[in-house]
RNA sequence: GGGCGCUUAGCUCAGCUGGGAGAGCAUCUGCCUUACAAGCAGGAGGUCAUAGGUUCGAGCCCUAUAGCGCCCACCA
């Protein structure tokens, strides 16, 4: 063993290499192991269709932290990779390709053609995306990979929708849809998205019926739906219509009679407040139909063309008719006024086409009975979410939940297991294909033609993976999964979906919590899109920078559920961190060999489980470096408890960067250089102990250059770190006797001092390199503290020799000098000294303190203030009031010294 | 129409259950000091959107206001 790590941190050197070695160790795979806790995470699907953007990599990147500090502390954590089939998606791209390359509509194709197709399709591009995942260093076990539409969610599928369908929670009907005339297939409301959008009211005249009648004036913004109309509503309480009801009115130019009917849907205030009545188009005017038992007449087909309702129209596209239906009715007079307002519309998610309500037969899922559990679930508290406001959503779309309309008229999906009897009209709902009609015993059977909306594959997700309807050992142990991570986009499609199936199919919540994510913006705070050019691709970040640190800038970046910008300078700085780390760990390295690169002895027992470090002759810099890691060990477990991952993560830079760089190296360099043998094996024994331990903490986030470094410590194998690769390690626990209070003081007052003497050295323009001397002021236990760090804050500040006293009078009136909490630092340097901007910077040093004593006076005058904060806080004023007043006192005698200099 | 979020240093954002405001980048000064210039050391920079209120004490809690943004909603 030996060696050090190359002279340049470079992620590509060994990040593939790494990957590699965890798969092939088997480190990913996580099995039913009754001696440990299981921790579950299943990814959510990513579309076969897609590539890997910066959501993904966001959304991953979390799970993997997740997962790996969970493997770390000992669970059998599995995290569940796999693919979704995307319904509509994956159709519309391969029927493109099709096109474009043979030039057939999937039409020409058929069916099973068409299929042959798709899974072609899939076969070559599906795995692009999970391929993707490993550069992110996702630790998936990809020996459970899984995909929506593979056998064992399909068989979940046919087995829910039977039990659903016995249990009348399913059932097919002919009702008003949102129809997609561009995808030719039905929708969920979740799949129509709401966009304000500029339109028009126009106000058209029906005349009356009869000779001496009143006519009626009404506003539409869908002037082609009129020939669908079958009637005009008014509200009973609306005086301008009352005597009108029961009258009959003419639709104009078409010249059929509808009637004037009182419903309390028409709103007075609204329009005119007489609402024309189509029920085939408008889902408000579908159910005042059904209340007044209506006809229905639909006027649009399912392309979006007039049909033969429309008359002369007939044929015309919708908007085109539109166009000249309401021209000719103006010509003949009929229309009064218009008006230009904004009007929401409802478009396609996929496509953006504008969604067409339609009178349709389809499948739907009764959501009442299903809502009531998953309602249950988070109001209990059973089911969190994380940060919270993220459950009034997801209750507010379970309260105003309708019927989920779950056929597509498509052909990739799974296929609805429905069978109609061609001779006694028999719909047969069951798993497997009937052969006979159970009922007149006819083979003449046919299978519904549609497919199953894709998320109610998805919704089944956290326990079809895990072997679902089986009764599987993986499902007994894994499910329900622990947390759930997702974008808030994707609340209504899939959240509430898994909560509910889970709920039916388990009787059982599919996770304790959800993880809600934003968004990744630009960094102009634009949503990456493909139609603006704006997105920025993970691999080319990962190829610029590295995956590591993609990933502690994706982390870091993040505030629980709210959006984060996508900024290259962070990036940068995270890259940095890596590369600190990187020469950080290689000067350890370096010291821990000698000029052969082989590994110089370390305190005994250090590879012993129940090894404590704390019992080796440790130095104030080794108790406070120590402490401050058992410190950072407490705060970055418990934060990533509360799965505030971007804290955690902080915390770690700084002790790396802040505490164990600029502090401990600098204070541990000259021990090492020293001649002190015995003193050098401790350091280097604190210098294994410390980077260890920080390597997994870190790990989680940046787990190639952890896990790189990981291989160039000095380790034989011990139980607490498994089977040697750092991915494996146990996660570091705090200990109340690795908490060094007094150490922590001692170096407290030590760094202040060093930082006040650099100051002093940068502000009199004294070169580094210049030796100083010093004189500081202290007292008890503060006196005590300097005395220890003497050395630290010779070696840090390059002071030859400090001179300590403890009263006033004996510290030098000339020089510079600087307070710092406990002790106030005289710097002869009288060659240097500008006696007028000395004057001036303690002139500013004492104003300061003058303000602080005066809060502080304030605070402590205040009675409530002593009679109500608690004791705590009031002590620690009275402590920093005489500490003020003390530091004060000095400050005006070195400014009058100074004045003297200065010839004031 | 309903709901939610944001407003803190020049920029992008942190700030846990209320007890003297932080980071990264940018900026200024000085350093190629034998782990690291992807770096080191030292600075400067904020009436925490506004107005009230609760409290001994408010960036944090309450109420209103303004600006920006998002989501939901059956589109007369």
């Amino acid at each position: 063993m030996g060696k050090n790590l190359a002279k340049t941190y470079n992620p590509k050197d060994f990040e593939d290499r790494i990957y590699e070695m965890w798969e092939k160790s088997g480190s990913f795979h996580a099995e039913v192991d009754k001696n440990k806790k299981p921790f579950t995470i299943v990814m959510p699907p990513p579309n076969i269709t897609g590539q890997l953007h910066m959501g993904h990599a966001l959304d991953q990147t979390l799970q993997d932290v997740l997962t790996r500090w969970k493997r770390m502390q000992g669970y059998s954590a599995l995290w569940l990779p796999g693919s979704d089939h995307a319904s509509i998606a994956t159709e519309v791209k391969v029927a493109d390709k099709i096109r474009e390359e043979e030039g057939l509509e999937k039409e020409d194709l058929g069916r099973e053609e068409f299929l042959k197709r798709a899974w072609a399709w899939k076969e070559e591009y599906g795995g692009r995306i999970t391929r993707q995942c490993r550069r992110l260093g996702d630790s998936c076990d990809w020996e459970r990979e899984r995909f929506t539409m593979d056998e064992g969610c399909n068989k979940a599928v046919r087995t829910f929708f039977v039990k659903l369908y016995e249990q009348g929670l399913i059932y097919r009907g002919n009702r008003l849809i949102n129809w997609c005339p561009s995808c030719g297939t039905s929708l969920s409301d979740a799949e129509v998205e709401h966009e304000d959008k500029k339109g028009m009211y126009w106000y058209f005249r029906y005349p009356a019926a009869k000779e001496g009648g009143k006519d009626i004036v009404v506003a539409t913004s869908r002037p082609e739906t009129m020939f669908g109309d079958i009637a005009i509503a008014v509200n009973p309480e609306d005086e301008k219509y009352k005597d009108m009801v029961g009258q009959k009115v003419v639709l104009p130019l078409v010249g059929r009679e509808i009637p004037v009917i009182a419903d309390s849907y028409p709103d007075p205030e609204k329009g005119t407040g007489a609402v024309k009545i189509t029920p085939a188009h408008d889902p408000n005017d579908f159910e005042v139909g059904k209340r007044h038992d209506l006809e229905i007449i639909s006027c649009i087909n399912f392309d979006a063309t007039m049909n033969e309702n429309a008359g002369k129209y007939q044929g015309m596209d919708r908007y085109d008719c539109r166009k000249a239906w309401v021209k000719d009715l103006e010509e003949a007079g009929y229309l009064v006024k218009t008006e230009n307002l904004t009007i929401p519309v409802g478009e396609c998610y996929r496509c953006g086409t504008v969604i067409e309500p339609m009178l349709s037969d389809q499948w739907f899922v009764k959501m009442e009975t299903l809502a009531k559990p998953a309602i249950e679930a988070a109001t209990s508290g059973k089911l969190k979410h994380v940060p919270e406001r993220f459950e009034k959503t997801y209750l507010h779309w379970l309260n105003e939940i309708h019927d989920w309309c779950i056929s597509r008229q498509l052909w990739w999906g799974h296929r609805i297991p429905a069978w109609y009897c061609h001779d006694c009209g028999e719909i047969i709902v069951s798993e497997e294909d009937p052969t006979v009609c159970p009922k007149c015993k006819s083979k003449n059977l046919k299978q519904d033609e549609d497919v199953l909306d894709t998320w109610f594959s998805s919704a089944l997700w956290p326990f079809s993976t895990l072997g679902w309807p089986e009764k599987t050992p993986e499902l007994e142990y894994f499910y329900p999964t622990d947390i759930l991570v997702t974008g808030y986009d994707i609340i209504f499609f899939w959240i509430v979906r898994m909560v509910f199936a889970g709920c039916e199919a388990m009787k059982e919540i599919p996770f304790e919590k959800v993880y809600v994510h934003g968004l990744v913006r630009d960094s102009q705070g634009r949503k990456m899109s493909k139609s603006l050019g704006n997105g920025i691709d993970p691999l080319e970040e990962i190829d610029k920078y590295g995956a590591d640190a993609l990933r502690f800038m994706l982390i870091t970046g993040i505030t629980p559920g709210n959006d984060m910008r996508y900024q290259d300078e962070r990036m940068i700085a995270s890259r940095n961190f890596a590369n600190k780390l990187w020469n950080a760990s290689r000067f350890a390295i370096m010291n821990l060999q000698d000029e052969n690169e082989k590994f110089l002895p370390l305190a005994e027992g250090i590879f012993d489980d129940n090894f404590d470090i704390s019992e080796i002759h440790l130095k104030a810099p080794d108790r406070w470096m120590i402490s401050r890691l058992n410190d950072a060990v407490k705060y970055v477990t418990e934060t990533m408890e509360k799965l505030d991952l971007a804290l955690a993560g902080q915390r770690v830079y700084d002790l790396i960067w802040n505490e164990y760089c600029d502090w401990y190296i600098e204070l541990v360099k000259k021990r090492l250089w020293s001649d002190d043998e015995e003193d050098k094996k401790v350091v280097r024994t604190v210098l294994v102990y410390l980077l260890k331990n920080m390597l997994k903490l870190l790990h989680p986030y940046m787990p190639f250059i952890t896990e790189e470094i990981w291989g160039y410590l000095p380790k034989k194998d011990v139980k607490s770190e498994r089977n040697g690769y750092l991915i494996n390690a146990v996660w570091p626990a705090y200990s109340e006797n690795r908490y060094f209070q007094e150490d922590e003081a001692i170096l407290k007052a030590a760094m202040d001092s060093i930082t006040a003497i650099r100051n002093i050295r940068a502000e009199a323009n004294a070169a580094p390199s210049r030796k100083l001397t010093a004189v500081i002021l202290s007292q008890g236990d503060d006196l005590d503290r300097m005395k220890i760090a003497e050395g630290y804050i010779k070696d840090l500040a390059n002071i030859t020799d400090i001179n300590f006293v403890s009263d006033i009078e004996s510290a030098p009136d000339d020089g510079m000098s600087a307070v710092v909490p406990g002790a106030q630092i005289f710097i002869p340097l009288e060659d240097l000294v500008d006696f007028e901007a000395e004057l001036e910077r303690l002139t500013k040093e004492k104003e300061k303190l003058i303000k602080e004593v005066e809060r502080v006076e304030k605070k402590l005058s205040n009675q409530g203030f002593v009679a109500k904060a608690p004791e705590k806080v009031v002590a620690e004023e009275r402590a920093k009031m005489e500490k003020y007043q003390k530091m004060l006192e000095k400050v005006i005698v070195q400014l009058d010294n100074v004045a003297k200099k200065a010839g004031k």
